[in-house]
DNA sequence: CGAACAGTTGATTCCGTTCAAATCTGGTGG
DNA sequence: CCACCAGATTTGAACGGAATCAACTGTTCG
């Protein structure tokens, strides 16, 4: 009934071409892409399906497997497209930063820097679609409606980015994990999903490391959410969120 | 010697029109355009100077006023071509975020939000050219460049944004601040100014407000910094950087 | 069974906040 | 010109909340 375990560092990523050559793996190619709906691809016309397969590569991730390091040269994007990935940064004296979680349908590769300002690790078992830099440049010129989505998904996430600021800066341990599972549960919709229960497939610790804490405080705050009647948890990766209004007040969201 | 002074908040904005009447203004157009190398229009040739002069609007700030308050419907996008603004959101409680300063060359407008997250005000008079987002897009989709360029330009934002979480989520006060001043000085540089001195328009409240702590605490953090002989001040909005390789490290920058 | 690890809970410490006050500056009006 | 005021900044003292240190529980996996 639980999620998969975590293995801290696993060795390194070995990028997995698939064009042209017969797939063993299953048989869904753009055509039946499961979240395509979610991703940059629905921009571009389903005719391209044949074009965009005989461009992408697929990569499998095992939880806890780096997809990239920070200060590696960035040669390709993704699109995620199952599992659940964390974009990390570590200081010289090992403080840590979770900058952001990536699921299902998001797109990794919003940066105008030539490396990697952040490593990216799977959380748990994860697969992503990847496109190299160039060829994505040339669909792009071919394409204008895939930059002007591209535009407008980084748009978004920097809003998202901005929004994280204020919960960093300014709100209380408690305020931050009721925004925190406000937003997981909104993403959590966004991909079809009803019903009160968040899933966080993440450990306290990516937690902690996102919101600013420790995972003490994150546990506490959990704890305190609880005993307040907010949200209810069988597991820890599980949580019911019981009473919407008083979270989304915590979190002070217009909703 | 000293800089404009505050006044807290300002009336309300009056944009001004600018197409097409005879201008009583300055005469320089976007051909005498200051920050047009900084700028997006940039992207766009030269040759293009009429078309885009005929569509912008040219709007004055005083220190202190507002461009645009957080919930307004957003209808225009701008350049900063003087000055400086600040990007700023409350809770109810008052606790009040600074998400980002706006400078010259710099542009406002990377939201994929129909109304504004934050409220833009006028730190020193500024001056802005805008346009109607209706024209940015006719304008973008005749000119793939522009495009283009708005996205790289929506990445580096993202890059920066994503830096200022670590900021906030896992550094002292006084390596923010030194990562702080590190950064505003390359901003200057970028504006083709020179010297190891560092112009600070903003008071130390929206320092505080940036950084995520009290002026209290920011004030602390100058006056160490001083102290340890890696800045001098000789009035609080200058800043002269004496030690670039101890602050860069405080701040763990590269360089 | 025992080791390793995630998560929770408790006790104590400490850093940044809060509260308070002094200093300095520029601007105003007598 | 100078006294005075308001706001910005700095400095000091005390407080408090999250971090730190520590211990315990529960689960997974060898």
């Amino acid at each position: 009934m639980s999620l998969r375990v975590l293995r801290p560092n696993g060795p390194t990523l070995v990028p997995t071409p698939r064009a042209g050559s017969g797939a063993v793996a299953e048989d869904t190619g753009c055509g039946g892409c499961l979240v395509r709906h979610l991703a940059v691809c629905a921009a571009l016309p389903v005719e391209q399906a044949r074009t965009l397969e005989a461009l992408a590569g697929d990569i499998p991730l095992r939880a806890g497997e780096v997809l990239a390091r920070e200060g590696d040269a960035r040669r390709e994007v993704f699109t995620v497209t199952s599992g659940a990935l964390r974009r990390i940064r570590l200081l010289a004296d090992g403080r840590r930063l979770v900058a952001g979680f990536l699921m299902p349908g998001d797109f990794i590769g919003f940066s105008g820097a030539s490396h990697y300002r952040h490593s990216i690790e799977a959380v748990t078992d994860s697969s992503l679609c990847a496109f190299s830099m160039q060829d994505m440049r040339s669909l792009c010129s071919r394409h204008p409606e895939l930059e002007r989505e591209l535009l407008e998904r980084a748009c978004v996430e920097l809003d998202n980015t901005r929004a994280n600021l204020m919960s960093l800066a300014r709100m209380t341990p408690l305020e931050r994990l009721a925004s925190f599972l406000l937003d997981m549960d909104g993403r959590r919709r966004r991909q079809g999903h009803g019903g009160d229960e968040v899933i966080l497939p993440m450990p306290r610790t990516d937690i902690a490391d996102y919101l600013g804490l420790t995972v003490e405080t994150v546990s506490r705050s959990f704890t305190r959410l609880r005993q307040d009647g907010l949200i209810a948890t069988e597991d820890p990766h599980r949580v019911a969120l019981k009473d919407r209004k008083r979270l989304a007040a915590l979190a002070e969201m217009p909703a």
